[in-house]
DNA sequence: TCAAAAGTGTTCTACGTACACCCATGG
DNA sequence: CCATGGGTGTACGTAGAACACTTTTGA
């Protein structure tokens, strides 16, 4: 141990973390809930078990440390890619957390956190072993650090961007129907949207446009595919500005 | 110099900077008469003149490193408190900006943008001095690293805070009127509203209520003054969770 | 022919905007 | 008395919610 003086005169480790969210069926038994009809999604995040102190063998998020030749950015996405081989198709910072009480041992950690959106379509990478493990959000083990903290403003910020489309969006491909979008909407923000307003919303905003295809899926009607508007803002996009919005500061 | 191996290995700097907005007179004294806030308004943002390099003589947003004793919020607030002498009422954090390209120098560095608001009344300390000076936000010089990007970062997420009431209502004091908060209001997003509907929607809110006084500055009938509702969120406020918006990401 | 989801039409309401108008005051 | 801002009333437009209704399919 170090006393005071000398502790005070080291350089923070900078870490990065990252809150995964991807939909998966609902967890346990398929339970048909009549109020969650259709495929019935829900949101897990996958987490990594710690090897070393502090926090040896507890659940943690996904990271790493920053090196040099990394931006934060970057940082985040290789860790990702180490840590889990998942590379998120939606990376973007949240908060970055420094809090005295959160260093355990010597050294003084910060730690930048993202959050990051998997596509519907990217679940095959989704291999568990003993250090990686997919929890759905309602059941979560105790975690190191504050990244309980971390999680749930990576959820605020989460549902906050999800209105209507857009955010939402990026879990499915390319293509998809609006019932498709309107599942992955109402599972993010916890609701039952109606069908036909959503449809009407979403039209109107100009999001999406139809590719003239269809999908049939079952004994009623085939509904038509859709795609984004415009270039295409799939994969491997690099975010341009900061969020921008409404809420509140957390002491670090 | 050292060799891209041996900065490899070097911890990266963490520090902290704030971009500070105050409302002042367009082109006045400061005279900001706290009973009489009458006038046209302007942001002004405090800076501070690099004494050593990178970036000798540039002016910089203040700011200062990370000490082992103190939380991101405490480190922003103290660096503000030795390099301008200022306190501000709403401190936030904002962004971390540690882009690779951003580091002169050997040493890796990386910034924790906050963002803070001084109220009107607190013009008193403005001081200026040959290293502290004042800038309205449409003429800002030239400035140090990428300290340009973080206060149009900040600028977006006060405006985008500033929906009707909520921040603007910070950069008041205790008790004001309606119109006072128009006026900031409007300075802050650059438009001019409607007094009649900016009346009801805030009443309306509830964010508001009234003292009882009323304050007569004109050849018009006399003011109501208001104050916040509830716990007077006023001065030295502990902000709860970082915001939640609604934009994209910028790359650090 | 029936159930189920896709998709359309219509109404109701909330809320913001525009703007006419009255109120109180200092000069 | 009048000019000036404080403050109220009201009509209009837009957008979302609720929900009835039609369409198309598989079984």
């Amino acid at each position: 141990m170090l006393n005071v003086s000398e502790r005070a005169q080291q350089a923070p480790i900078v870490a990065v973390s990252t809150a995964i969210f991807a939909l998966r069926p609902l967890a346990g038994q398929p339970a048909a809930d009549p109020e969650r009809a259709r495929l019935g999604v829900q949101l897990w995040v996958p987490l990594v078990r710690r090897t070393r102190p502090p926090f040896a063998d507890a659940w943690a998020l996904p990271g790493g440390p920053l090196t040099w030749d990394r931006s934060l950015d970057e940082a985040a996405r290789a860790a990702l890619l180490a840590s889990t081989g998942l590379a998120p198709r939606h990376l973007e910072q949240l908060y970055s957390f420094g809090g005295v009480e959160r260093s355990a041992g010597d050294q003084r950690q910060v730690t930048i956190a993202y959050w990051a959106l998997l596509g519907i379509d990217q679940g095959a990478t989704r291999v568990e072993t003993e250090n990686l493990c997919w929890f759905p959000l309602g059941a979560l083990p105790e975690l190191a650090f504050d990244h309980a903290d971390i999680i749930a403003v990576a959820i605020d910020r989460l549902r906050a961007k999800t209105v209507y489309a857009d955010i939402a969006a990026r879990f499915l491909g390319q293509v998809f129907t609006l019932s498709d979008l309107r599942e992955v909407h109402d599972a993010v923000l916890g609701i039952r949207s109606d069908p036909a307003n959503f449809r009407r919303r979403l039209l109107a905003s100009g999001q999406v446009e139809p590719t003239g295809g269809a999908r049939r899926d079952g004994a009623h009607r085939p509904s038509q595919l859709y795609r984004f508007t415009g270039s295409a803002p799939t994969e491997a996009e690099r975010p341009l500005a900061p969020r921008t919005d409404d809420e509140t500061s957390r002491s670090a």
